[in-house]
DNA sequence: CTGAAAGCGCTTACAG
DNA sequence: CTGAAAGCGCTTACAG
């Protein structure tokens, strides 16, 4: 045994008086060796702390770990996803060398059965675990359960299913962004003003993460607000829709502030600018193109955005950890939720 | 040569009738290869897009990387150096498997000699590649030009010292993170508003750092504001002194908001705290434990953070990309500047 | 239940 | 200027 560094199978072979097939062999628990061996060659790998070379185990097994992801494909209609998407590319380039593969499967937002269609085929295609952006939660579960069932290890990124085992959840926690939102809120406008919450989806199945926003929203302001807090529900994505119902809403009363909870702050930031309204303060969340001229033309005041890059990077890591190197990984990760200005935003990595 | 795979050694070997051992010798740029061959190869090399495999490389030589890190010792005056190391501690855990070391040299912020010892000692020390915070811009100067002449790659963290050809710079855009200091005030404080710029600094060294984020303030303010902008220099850190020179400035005139130009703003919070103070706004920088206390308070409203964990942990790998992988880095990288409030500052990771 | 041997894709002396 | 061989620390058949 080499003095000062760490010890390997060889010298674990060595001190055991066996060949390093077997020391091999309990490493990774397969079966065929006598109980009396394996104490003894678990009593060296605990008493020296042992840690495989990963380099060599790379190198000498040439597994393919396959991962597959599971998101949503960018649209014109939002290009959030491209953020995702990115971060995956990231992570696939530094796992790549340890023998992982990747392989994305798209689905369409406003299409339910494409995200079932696609379960499917990740299902036959003998996959070592999946990474995939939760939606359309009922269909997530029975794909979740058939992947628990199989034993591959999934994480879900952006929204969480609680009550599944995923491997991992990664993502905002919705209900403190929305607190937060409150507190950007309070910072720019009054204590007698009144704020607007306005959701626009059409979508049920993402309608919850708007209430989670809501409800943190709300929660600032107990106790600590004179103004009114009104909301607006608008269950369509066209602008025509959003602009009859804004308008409909700022000629009944007075508002100061509006808090969109999603991502289409930018349709409202387009109607205060063809309305002509400057005095009415706005908030939204994710750093896409259009909310990124929301905030120069400076009809957006803060937008807030929980990194959708490093989500999909760190999801891709955690099946790395677990599947390659072993290691546990962590059951739930928030992300920093990330305050974004006209100032600070062309430094954002997200 | 195997097909859809990459190519290997051995197949470029095969492929111009020379022993691998030649191969590893253009790779490397080792002398003793005809020109003839050393086309030949480099030919194929580039016709297959050959990569070597970093696995195998890194197992087969045990060379090992030695790296030099020159910071500030974490004091009891300010523990913010803490995050870099963390991120150095991070950056170790994933490098160490690829043969490289860290050895850590600190210096004393109010000592100027300290520093010039430590970069003594790393010359002697024999390191392949050195991470350094150069507090001190002259001495800091002399090394880099000591590091150059022994072409022994250095990367600046956390400031810049422009005209050394440095690796990389990795850190904050002073300027900008001023900048947007002034747009937070703007936020929270009205038109007419009186600010106050407080340096709080005793070391003639970082002093030049403090004035570029005053610049920054004062230029968004530009054309934009009715209400004054004042000043005060305390080159003092004791809270004592701190006190007696705010004391003064408060009793001369009206003031809206401070902004303190470094991690000492929560001297500042607690002057206003024992003063009793409750109407004055405070912006600063750093998320060290005391000015988490002024976030929890209330006393302060904003703090800037420009990811010192971060900052480092990418320092190292620049490094290790530059050393092991043989990549470029990018010669200047601006981290972004984060807004931290009471209620996202958990989330934070710097 | 156990071990000897080949091999992963490289690098490193050493010999010629 | 060039090549054969050993070896890095593991895993993988295969043989017994």
């Amino acid at each position: 045994m080499k003095s000062g560094t760490r010890i390997g199978v060889k010298d674990i072979a060595k001190m055991t008086n066996v060949s390093i097939a077997t020391v091999d062999r309990v490493l990774h628990n397969r079966p065929g060796v006598a109980l009396a061996t394996e104490k003894k060659i678990k009593a060296i790998i605990k008493k020296y702390d042992y840690r495989p070379n990963i380099l060599a185990r790379t190198l000498a097994s040439r597994k393919v770990i396959r991962l597959a992801i599971l998101i949503p494909a960018v649209s014109k209609e939002t290009t959030y996803w491209q953020a995702p998407l990115d971060g995956i590319g990231q992570a696939e380039a530094e796992v790549r060398q340890f023998g992982v593969t990747i392989e994305k499967y798209f689905f369409d937002l406003n299409d339910k059965q494409s995200f079932v269609r696609q379960t499917k085929r990740i299902l036959k295609s003998k996959t070592d675990g999946v990474l995939m952006a939760p939606h359309f939660e009922g269909d997530a579960e029975v794909f979740s359960e058939q992947l628990t069932e199989q034993k591959i290890p999934f994480v879900y990124i952006n929204s969480d299913v609680p009550g599944q085992n995923s491997l991992s959840y990664i993502g905002p926690n919705l209900y403190r962004s929305g607190f937060l939102g409150g507190q950007l809120a309070d910072f720019i406008s009054k204590e007698t003003s009144t704020c607007l919450i306005v959701h626009i989806s059409k979508t049920p199945d993402s309608y919850y993460h708007l209430l989670e926003k809501e409800k943190g929203f709300r929660a600032y302001f107990k106790d600590r607000k004179k103004g009114r807090i009104l909301k607006s529900d608008i269950q369509r994505t066209d602008y025509a829709s959003i602009k009859k119902e804004l308008t409909a809403v700022l000629k009944a009363q007075r508002v100061d502030l509006i808090f969109v909870t999603n991502s289409r702050v930018f349709y409202v930031a387009r109607f205060l600018e063809e309305a002509g309204i400057s005095n009415i303060r706005l908030i939204g969340f994710d750093l896409i193109d259009k909310n990124i001229s929301g905030l120069e033309s400076g009809r957006i005041d803060f937008i807030i955005s929980q990194k959708p890059r490093e989500q999909a990077y760190r999801g891709v890591m955690a099946l790395y950890n677990k599947l390659i190197k072993g290691e546990p990984v962590e059951q739930q990760v928030f992300m920093p939720i990330d305050i974004l200005t006209k100032e600070n935003y062309r430094f954002y990595e997200g």
